[in-house]
DNA sequence: GTAGAGGTTGACGTTACGTCAAGGTCAAGG
DNA sequence: CCTTGACCTTGACGTAACGTCAACCTCTAC
């Protein structure tokens, strides 16, 4: 009382080609081979499939069902285990449905928004451990907590301003003057005195060095796409990396 | 100004031979290559490869962000389709958890609610395809019009009714009587009874293979786990498939 | 005898790289 | 000049779970 390999494929709604990776990994072996080398299952081996099929089904995969049935390890365990992960996947899932969303959004909208909207991911955790590494922790816990005291009022104030910098950064940008002409310079003194404001830079300690933090600035605008958008691009953030320097070079 | 391939690899955030991999698959080809056959990656290059990394982050496959890279395509368009993806991903996910929770708790419940709660599922739409295919379409519509048709209070009284002959059949064949005893044959005449409330079966209209009908019946519960399952898994199948064969050969 | 249906064992393809392995290149130091 | 060490190269295997040929054998039926 047993079927061929198409026949309990049919039966449990699989294929031959599973049953032969089943036999193949050592997962589920036939009850009886023939002398021609056919592979037999009976009723207690299509039990056996319809459980790994089942598990599988649920997610689990081979080795875990492997688990599951040789070590007669507890099925409800496995599962609650497995259920964790799926819960862990969906909310990575609602996530990255939300990012999905957002960015859509954001490119829905013009450059101006984009920049902002691209600034308004900088702002705190998210980068969190590049911050560290790159100035220390005590930087960061300073930076954070700075911004994390600010009242909403303010922290909106802040972004304004901003976004009206990187904006007249962008307009100087296009509009096709110089980088040392006057309004760069206006632009460049207005960015560093808003470079002032935040605490942990160079800028904000007496002593610190201003010229060459400046300067070391302009150039990561331009090498991080990440800060060039918010100026407009490659060819924007390096005019205001010329402008700074220029500026720098006066001034500081 | 470019930057070696781990540099750019670390000012992005990846990994050497993530570049490499670009650069073999054509989706993102150094700046310039060195005599040496060393790689070096340009500022443009720089946005490309953070382009492509965001967009990776969003989901996309490797050969869709090439897509969009290449042929210029509308990004939003893309990253919306990739959307409607990500929510049918969630769906399926929450639809898994929920069967996975059920199946938990079926487990942790004995086994006769195990059985109850498995033919549940039995009930109707979920085997449409396969009744279909067994029977034919008119007897799944009939079938299934009929117990849509019930009353929800019809429809608890059948499946307690079920439920009660399931439970009764795995207690006769654990009791270790056989199956030509008068307490088996008393079940398989339950059995056939309600099986003659069931439209659609040769046991509802007359003149139908009544016989041929509940003997293959039973062999089915011992060859299909999932009706095995209703009366105790194979041994207690067989004993229902044994004791409905005797009846049959006596009284139909 | 010969289809035709069904069985067998390889072995490659799939996704996006990780991970050796073997060997060339470059800058710095003895 | 030679060595050392860091960094680069190409090539190739491994991953999960089979789908999909390919080449060849077996059984049943006409």
């Amino acid at each position: 009382m047993d079927w061929s390999i198409q026949e309990i494929a049919k039966i449990a709604g699989t294929t031959s080609r599973t049953l032969r990776h089943y036999d193949d990994i050592g997962l589920l072996k036939p009850s009886r081979t023939g002398h021609n080398g056919y592979r037999y299952y009976d009723g207690p081996a299509l039990v056996q499939l319809q459980r790994i099929l089942l598990l599988r089904e649920l997610g689990l995969g081979l080795p875990a069902i492997a688990d599951v049935l040789d070590r007669e390890t507890d099925t409800v365990k496995a599962l609650s285990s497995h259920l964790e992960w799926l819960a862990q996947e969906q909310d990575r899932l609602t996530r990255q449905i939300a990012s999905v969303r957002q960015t859509i959004d954001t490119m829905k909208g013009d450059g101006k928004y984009m920049a902002q909207n691209m600034f308004d991911g900088f702002d705190h955790t998210q980068y969190k451990d590049e911050v560290e590494e790159r100035w220390g922790k005590d930087a960061y816990a300073a930076s954070d907590s700075w911004w994390r005291g600010m009242s909403a009022e303010k922290k909106q104030q802040w972004k304004d301003r901003v976004q009206k910098l990187g904006t007249d950064w962008i307009v100087a940008a296009q509009s096709g003057v110089s980088p040392d002409s006057a309004e760069a310079q206006d632009l460049a003194q207005r960015h560093v005195e808003w470079l002032r404001g935040i605490p942990g830079t160079p800028t904000a300690v007496p002593g610190g060095d201003i010229k060459g933090y400046v300067t070391g600035l302009g150039e990561m605008y331009v090498a991080d796409p990440r800060f060039a958008a918010n100026y407009g691009g490659e060819p924007g953030a390096a005019f205001v990396r010329d402008a700074l320097r220029v500026y720098a070079e006066k001034y500081l």
